[in-house]
DNA sequence: AGCCAGGCTTGGT
DNA sequence: ACCAAGCATGGC
């Protein structure tokens, strides 16, 4: 096991880690634990920025650095959001809400399991994904503080759960976790195999996506590369993936970050904080969306996100 | 029990 | 061009 201290300031890693961009993230205790690639993860806020720890050696944590986004300075973004009241007040609750620089592929293949889902639920059937059908991981990262905590009441229905056990001195996670399955992995299984995951009706569009992947049809890499309107046009040829799932891809997983995932909360964000009582269409809304937030609306969209889910009071019906 | 969920596609005007 | 239904499943 080895660590270090990835050196940031002004970074909400709770926000971040729990404002629906990665779905794979637990906190436990104020640690959180999650994998990247094939690396288990261990994070928790220190006073000078965020200590990981993680399984094999590690000689160099750029790859972290990168999807954690620590080398981003965020007062430079937060200076183009526009100066308004919406924006301030969002900026004021979320301060340090980062945007991550996750893996396509997981990224794709969690947003198209995440129309018309809570997030709980998109959470639940990608760890089922993983369980089932990504690669196994064995870790040692301890799972709580093991200095003072008193075991807890042993998990019920621990059938899919990671388990737990007390080995005499703390409480370790017990030693299995999942990567997130390829996309060729994913190709060879039937429609049959990944409804069982309970992804409903989007088992046939994760399906076809994974093999126009695997076979070459499309290419993740290629298309970080295309200008953003271009790479959406590409990632919306899929099916199952609009434009709302396209701008996720564009802004969480390749750095695009004007995109502007328009969702149902951001849809009563902009309604309740920038036209409230006024019937406002749904065309009238996008444009100002694409217009307003300037060069890096895609984080602004995400301070709204946060802000709306976690701070401002859902009107009754909701 | 019924409504809704970080939507998309299709078939109706 | 705009609208509604249907899609599969589970939390509340």
């Amino acid at each position: 096991m080895t660590q270090t201290l990835l050196r940031v300031r002004d970074y909400d890693l709770d926000a971040t880690l729990d404002s629906g961009q990665a779905f794979r993230w637990e906190r436990d205790n104020g640690y959180w634990t999650g994998v990247i690639g094939r690396q288990p993860v261990r994070l928790t806020r220190t006073p000078d920025g965020i200590r990981a720890e993680t399984g094999g050696p590690v000689a160099d944590w750029q790859w972290l650095r990168d999807y954690l986004q620590t080398d981003t300075e965020l007062d430079a973004v937060l200076q183009t959001f526009p100066d308004d009241a919406p924006m301030r007040e969002a900026m004021a609750a979320c301060r340090g809400l980062r945007v991550l620089r996750q893996d396509p592929w997981e990224c794709l293949a969690s947003f198209i399991l995440s129309s018309t889902k809570q997030i709980v639920q998109i959470r639940q059937i990608v760890a089922l994904l993983c369980e089932r059908f990504g690669e196994p991981i064995t870790t040692n990262l301890v799972a709580t503080d093991v200095s003072r905590r008193t075991p807890p009441l042993p998990e019920v229905s621990a059938d899919s759960r990671p388990r737990l056990r007390f080995d005499g001195v703390g409480l370790v996670k017990n030693c299995l976790s999942h990567s997130f399955p390829t996309a060729e992995r994913l190709a060879g299984l039937t429609e049959a195999d990944l409804r069982a995951c309970k992804m409903g009706f989007r088992a046939p569009h994760l399906l076809a996506a994974a093999r126009s992947i695997a076979d070459g049809k499309l290419d993740l890499e290629r298309v970080r590369r295309l200008p953003l309107a271009e790479a959406r046009a590409e990632l919306t040829t899929l099916r199952g993936v609009g434009g709302k799932i396209a701008d996720c891809v564009l802004l969480f997983a390749y750095g695009f970050d004007s995109a502007f995932p328009v969702d149902v909360w951001i849809e009563r964000a902009l309604r309740q904080l920038y036209f409230p009582r006024r019937r406002v269409g749904e065309k009238r809304l996008r444009h100002f969306a694409a217009t307003h937030f300037g060069p890096h609306a895609g984080h602004a969209q995400q301070y709204l996100f946060h802000y709306m889910r976690t701070k401002v009071k859902q009107p009754a019906g909701h």
